[in-house]
DNA sequence: TTGAAAGCGCTAACAA
DNA sequence: TTGTTAGCGCTTTCAA
């Protein structure tokens, strides 16, 4: 029974329609008051129309209006997985980015899995997200295989250009390197192991070539290298297959701090202490690496700065270089050996200079992996 | 320039127009192939359209669809903060449990802010989600207020029943209280202090009354309660201030893993360690308060349950009780001074009796605050 | 300044 | 078994 008050009885949310017949003004002018354009409407017109907007406590349909206008002011983010603090934070980053320009995330996990990403790809394209934010799983050619075209696509957490589609990531080789060096020059070691996440790429991660280029600018062999699963748990069996050996690295660069955490608890449990029985040191400076025991010395990824490049990439497609790449920014805390800072005080941050070579070639009172 | 071929030139995606036309068929028909009823189609008509669907790379339009079916399949979900790896697991958990029904999630952060919340709800209204699930920042009245109605709405991580909407949540108090009980009759603590949230409630919330439960049974006066801010710092600079006070406690309580992981933080600033100096237990039992250092002995929520209650309640809002409780399972690990487990083997994971009283009311050996 | 009406992509009742 | 068509809630051109 809907009355002559226009008013309706049901319980369906009202639409543009009842408010139209409430304010007695056309569907039209609705509209026009709703966007505030693209027609004008006399003032007392207006207000009329508000009024009835208020009192039906009318909410425009937004989907309605994206079928219309081809545009679903929606962005869907996909991240390997939500629970590692690094892409909880950034998803927040994101998130940050995104509203200030109107857009909800739909958010999605792959899990790692190829064939997931897959699906969750072609959910959203059905959904008609205006863009995509995704850190692949997928090597380039898998990649192209199943992205969406015709939708703004930006891939994040590359450490490397990305064929084909605009990508950003932190300088990953730089940021390896100099932790290692640190290790190398500051703390004398000889040895470092590198805990990495399994890859397909035939090419050497990022990553992996920073740690070893600061080897090479010693003439040192780099250390070995354990493969994990990326997550604590991988972290933890890698560290202690690593401390098992007869001759273990007197440290460990660990290429996450998820891995890094979950090596920590493998060299507490083989009785060892960090830093002075072996030190570590990681990638991504998450929150975690600064609460953690020891506080991490890491590579931190400018999260922050890296998302709302991602958010102006998918919303300015056009405008947008290729590839961009941040510097990471290292940050000394204990587990590297260097001493505790003073309570009160903030972290100590080291600033490089980006194109510095070593100066000296002479590692002296080296440390031998024991 | 769109041929007889019926193959769009232009860039816009093939509509079911489109795959008609191509296929030779009527708009209804490619309509009953897609879902799949609610008319037949003869074999080799559905496979002409199926072809047409293939070729032309058609993805149905779920938005065009949803406006006529009303229905989004799209949930919304709000939580504090998803850099808490709390919520990131509830998370997870709530994507796992709700793509197996094929709803997708529009997440969004509230930041523990109440407008912002408010914000939120009202934007996802206009987005037309098919249900809510929030662990909402507002009481009871505030949410009333901004909260949508005609969609089923439920609330999570609420320890006590909420006025008018189906909650789902830990219980808190039994799991603070076992965890403050454990404290007290095996490590023999006298006073456990308290590091809660800063709360807008009136009344007492769950774990701290929990927390005095485990006092009261013995007739001892509870320890100092401190307030933080939800987050690590806020755990750590509740500990730094409790540190300094006169007579220190023997034993913490944090009201979460975060909480406790930033409090550990101040512990070893203050050059005291955990356990030995100081114990702590916290609530949740996130992944990472096994990685800490020392291992947090913990009331564990069980995630994965409460998340497919939450999904299983927002889309049966007619079948669902008005309030779920979820038992914790205390995880003893050494953050209370129990010792290491040996390595290899899982956790030490404690049940009691629901109801069981203490039996002593003695407690031997105590430890006074120091 | 306002209104009528077409149409966004889809579903499903109804007709054939 | 298939086609025609109205209409979901909205925007916007065009005419009044």
């Amino acid at each position: 029974m809907s009355d002559a008050s226009g008013l309706p009885a049901k319980t369906r949310p009202p639409t543009r329609a009842d408010v139209a017949r409430y304010a007695g003004v056309s569907t039209a002018v609705v509209s026009y008051v709703v966007n505030d354009g693209p027609r004008r409407v006399a003032p007392q017109t207006a207000a009329r129309v508000r009024a009835a907007i208020e009192i039906l406590k009318y909410r425009p349909n937004v989907n309605a209006r994206a079928l219309k206008k081809g545009s679903t002011e929606m962005l869907g983010v996909v991240l390997p997985d939500i629970t590692n603090p690094f892409f909880a934070e950034y998803a927040h980053a994101l998130e940050v980015a995104s509203v200030a320009h109107g857009y909800v995330l739909v958010m999605a996990t792959s899990d790692g899995n190829e064939a997931q990403e897959g699906q969750i790809l072609n959910d959203l394209a059905k959904r008609q997200v205006d863009g995509l934010i995704i850190s692949t799983v997928l090597p380039p050619s898998g990649f192209h295989a199943v992205a969406l075209p015709g939708r703004p696509t930006v891939l994040i957490n590359c450490s490397t250009p990305f064929a084909g589609y605009v990508a950003i990531g932190p300088d990953a080789r730089e940021g390896a390197r100099l932790l290692v060096d640190h290790l190398i020059t500051v703390h004398r070691h000889q040895s470092v192991a590198l805990i990495m996440g399994e890859s397909s790429e035939p090419v050497p991660e990022p990553r992996e070539r920073g740690w070893s280029d600061a080897f090479q600018a010693y003439d040192l062999p780099p250390g070995p290298i354990v493969r994990a699963s990326f997550s604590r748990h991988g972290g933890y069996e890698a560290a202690a297959r690593l401390l098992n050996w007869k001759t273990r690295p007197s440290a460990i660069f660990a290429a996450s701090d998820q891995l890094c955490t979950g090596a920590l608890k493998a060299i507490r449990e083989a009785g060892l202490r960090c830093p002075d029985d072996i030190a570590v040191v990681s990638f991504d400076g998450t929150s975690e690496s600064e609460y953690c025991w020891p506080p991490l010395t890491v590579a931190r990824q400018p999260i922050e700065a890296m998302a709302e490049a991602a958010l102006s990439a998918v919303l300015n497609p056009s405008s947008t270089a290729a590839y961009q790449r941040f510097d990471t920014e290292i940050v000394i805390r204990e587990s590297c050996g260097c001493s505790g800072r003073h309570p009160g005080q903030g972290p100590q941050v080291v600033e490089f200079d980006r194109g510095s070579t070593p100066v000296s070639k002479t590692v002296a009172e080296a440390r031998a992996p024991q």
